[in-house]
DNA sequence: GCCGTTTTCGGCCCGACTGTTTTCAGTCG
């Protein structure tokens, strides 16, 4: 529709009510059949007829319609950074260009550069954008941007102009994956520090350069803005650059019903010029009669109403952590030994460490036969008596592969004895989503299961998961007492964060694992935190909050 | 196209930067 021209409030009309059907917890069918679907915040009657034409032809004659008119290309054109929907539709009916490639050779034979409203730059500019895209698919994951991120925040707050600095966007929020990094400053010298931002040895180009606004690309990759304002302005630039997109709209709305306007320079009560006092973001959300609300949280997927009720969970934070299970030793593919794990775990505060080798299947990452198992075993108890002194206990765990039918890896006489069990898929990724789901439905039965690991087996920006019905599974982990893993390994960060409120609210416990392989990937135990308070868990619903006596008991307790 | 404790018409979130222009359109977040 942007390609046609279409009206654009017509455009963000369909960009709401799309927004508001990928709720999963619509059934669009029934809501159709029962004559609701008018009742969807966004869905008038326009958009109402639309889904019964789907629901009846699985077709929309519109969609259709525009979709013979516009090569898929130009819909492809406007990923390209800086490239909009305007212009492809400008280089596609002046210069009959379907496809990125042909934009690019447009761009490099000068062709684009006549077009109006172009020029030699804007040239340029696609063809360096083109190269982006291709170089990242645009994207990055969080440990990227964390990792490039936090050299800058600290070069930053060490400037002598600085008066503050964080790092706002979705890396605030702790979504998995991030486009750029955005810093947020207060300083009365913004020539000052945007000229030391984008001179800063870690970025390559510099792209966009202004007092209030600068934008770099980084040696790694990822692009940075910086935005500079004024200290007074401080708490609602950094509002406004945390995001998300989404809630920000909402909360402009509620501005506008409180008569007032919001923008990154403060909260405006009508017909005034002067915005109402904030000296930090808590005091935003009071003048808006919310409580505060974490940033991970605003991705408006409730925390609003939630506010508004005062309502919101107290969200875990990592020094709630006591214990974390699922990690991998020299015994299968990891690289630490025993004796690492437990002095990490003095070092670092932690109570107890749940060891998780590959079980016997695994056989390409070394799984454990039974004897391996019972030397581990062995080997465990000695470290955990010279380790009682400083508090840390090394539990004998195991992830077990589901084997294709659903079943674990080991004969019952050995399953008993483990203190707990991670079951976890590493083979079959093409099973139907029936076939997938009832196997792992078997595994979840299975009394001898204590988590279930990587849900999906996603890979981010890499691979889809194996196709699952989610929510089946999570209602049953809460009917079974099984706890669901948040793999914390970046890569995976699996269970998806937007599945947590839901796994919460059927009742649901769930365990932050660090499945590391390496001492460093302890770490990552950051984004697992991250995403968990980005689906709003609370520390009593963390099996790693609980001693470790807590957590044997709840995994015996299915056993008998 | 959606929406309505002022409304069934006339609004719809707001501001910065870039590259192309001579006052602005397009894009982005």
């Amino acid at each position: 529709m942007e390609l046609d021209g279409a009206n654009s409030f017509r455009v963000n009309a369909y960009t709401k009510a799309i927004r508001a059907l990928g709720d999963e917890t619509i059934d669009l069918e029934k809501a159709a059949a029962d004559g609701n679907l008018t009742k969807i915040d966004g869905v008038g009657k326009g958009i109402a007829e639309k889904i019964e034409e789907y629901i009846k032809h699985g077709s929309i004659e519109e969609v259709s319609k525009l979709a013979s008119k516009y090569p898929p290309g130009l819909v492809e054109m406007t990923e390209i950074p800086g490239f909009g929907a305007k212009k492809a539709r400008l280089v596609f009916e002046e210069l009959g260009m379907t496809t990125i490639e042909e934009l690019e050779r447009g761009c490099e034979d000068g062709r684009v550069a006549e077009l109006k409203g172009f020029g030699r730059k804007s040239a340029e500019k696609i063809v360096q954008g083109i190269a982006q895209m291709r170089k990242h698919s645009g994207r990055f994951r969080i440990d990227v941007a964390w990792e490039s991120a936090q050299p800058i925040l600290k070069a930053l707050r060490d400037h002598k102009s600085v008066q503050c600095v964080e790092v706002a966007g979705s890396l605030r929020r702790w979504r998995e994956t991030a486009k750029d990094l955005d810093f947020v400053c207060a300083t009365a010298n913004p020539d000052d520090v945007m000229e030391f931002f984008t001179t800063l040895a870690s970025v390559d180009t510099v792209t966009g350069k202004g007092s209030t606004k600068s934008s770099v690309v980084l040696d790694s990759g990822i692009g940075a803005d910086l935005r500079c304002v004024d200290p007074a302005h401080y708490p609602f630039t950094l509002q406004h650059f945390s995001g998300s997109k989404e809630h920000n709209t909402r909360l402009r709305g509620l501005a506008k019903d409180k008569g007032m306007k919001s923008s990154e320079y403060g909260l405006f009560p009508d017909g005034q010029e002067t915005s109402l006092p904030a000296e930090t973001e808590e005091d935003i959300y009071k003048h808006l009669g919310l409580a505060y609300i974490e940033p991970e949280m605003r991705e408006d997927t409730g925390e609003i109403e939630a506010a508004q009720k005062d309502q919101l969970p107290l969200l875990v934070t990592s020094e709630d952590l006591v214990g974390l299970p699922h990690m991998h030793t020299e015994y299968s593919d990891g690289q630490p030994t025993l004796e690492d794990y437990a002095k990490w775990a003095a070092e670092n505060g932690y109570e107890w460490m749940g060891i998780s080798d590959h079980s016997k299947t695994a056989a390409y990452a070394g799984g454990l036969q039974p004897d391996r198992v019972r030397r581990q075993w062995a080997e465990i108890a000695r470290v955990n008596k010279e380790w009682k002194h400083r508090g840390v206990v090394l539990l004998k765990g195991i992830e077990s592969d589901i084997l294709t039918d659903g079943a674990l890896d080991y004969d019952e006489d050995l399953l008993k004895e483990f203190d707990f069990i991670v079951a976890s898929i590493h083979s079959q990724f093409n099973f139907s989503e029936e076939q997938q789901t009832a196997r792992m439905l078997a595994a979840i039965e299975n009394p001898y299961t204590s988590i279930l690991g990587h849900m999906t087996g996603r890979l981010l920006l890499k691979r889809d998961g194996y196709q699952v019905n989610q929510k089946e599974i999570i209602r049953r982990c809460a009917k079974e007492s099984v706890i669901i893993e948040i793999n914390s390994n970046p890569a995976r960060l699996d269970l998806d964060w937007r599945l947590l409120h839901f796994a919460l609210e059927e009742g649901c416990y769930l365990c932050l694992s660090p499945d590391a392989h390496t001492l460093g990937m302890l770490e990552h135990i950051r984004y697992g935190v991250g995403i968990a308070r980005k689906g709003w868990v609370t520390k009593d619903r963390l099996a790693n909050c609980w001693n470790a006596a807590g957590f044997l008991k709840f995994v015996r307790k299915r056993r008998s």
